[in-house]
DNA sequence: GGGCCATGTCATCAGTTGGTGACTTCTAGG
DNA sequence: CCTAGAAGTCACCAACTGATGACATGGCCC
């Protein structure tokens, strides 16, 4: 133990804080609010439990926060605009769904049964889901569109969800999703 | 949640049986697996709590049979041919999400984040659901169409669920279910 | 009517959950 | 060095869950 080294991540509430975040992130991706217990996350995290009450105030804060500070649906858009449909629809079909781009997807599928987390999605999905794919669409009708869109897509994933990431027939996908 | 609904409260099993079925019928529709306690069952059924063990073994087994007793996604489905894609976007976009036609829907979405009854349903949704919606289809790829339709129908309802029974645009829904 | 088993009631268990406050330990600043 | 306060630890609580076994009671057959 050197007393000149820069300060090792020990005792860093920051770092404290984001361990928390992302182990809170995965675990209520894969397995939904409810099932996901404070324990759980501060054991991924490698903090005690007692800690994220105090960080976040409990954990329908950490929820929130974990919903209005992670990446929002942008990451599964970006790229070029013509091959948007085929891309979509090799997320959709083709990719595991481990990737991190499924993450809020997932978060809002797997915890929409639970109240109080079904409150925070109510209170940020548009602004981290359905308005940022609404001016990606962008056009006329973008609101429509971009509501229809998340139906397939949320569909889609929640038939992977149900029969554990069963790969769907990804042809046909990409034919649907031109709409 | 509703009055006790048998008309005449005698000692009769099967009729306790029933009730008990279908209080945790609608309130897994409505809550979900793990937001549904035995004793919210218990108390919409007008039974004790202990009776529910008794008589199904546990909440798996009921939550099992519930699946398996209930109808099927025919009753989706029932009606003539030609009009199917307009009925189906009606019953998705249009009617309120309260009808019983939902609830195997509804079951299925608000349940499938919690690992027991999501084994449960994973064993049971071929036959309740993709089996008959697969022979009612027909055709040459019947499979796959009724992947995509149910892909659509979850979709549609769990944006549904999300936002709080928020009706969809109906002619576009209308559009989209030709498929 | 009497006995008996099915039916229903009750108290209670063990486990888990989110949450809290007192305590300890480390680090920064003088 | 030494202290003040931040950062982390620990023991514990109250509420709730599913479940069980002992007990009470009603209805049916003899």
């Amino acid at each position: 133990m050197s007393p000149p080294l820069s300060p090792v991540r020990t005792r860093n509430a920051a770092a404290t804080r984001t361990a928390i975040l992302e182990a809170a992130r995965r675990r209520f991706a894969h397995e939904g609010y409810d099932q996901t217990g404070l324990r759980d996350i501060a054991s991924d995290a490698g903090v005690d439990a007692a800690l994220i009450s105090r960080y976040f105030g409990g954990k329908e804060e950490l929820f929130e926060e974990v919903l209005t500070c992670g990446p929002n649906i942008a990451e599964f858009l970006d790229g070029d605009r013509d091959s948007f449909g085929e891309r979509v629809a090799q997320m959709l079909a083709v990719e595991p769904m481990r990737e991190e781009k499924f993450e809020l997807f997932l978060i809002m599928l797997r915890s929409a049964s639970s109240p109080k987390a079904a409150e925070a999605i109510r209170r940020h999905s548009h602004d981290a889901f359905y308005q940022p794919l609404e001016t990606w669409l962008g056009g006329d009708d973008a609101a429509v569109r971009a509501r229809l869109l998340s139906c397939v897509m949320m569909g889609a994933t929640m038939n992977r969800v149900i029969h554990e990431d069963y790969l769907l027939d990804g042809q046909q996908r990409q034919e649907l999703c031109e709409a």
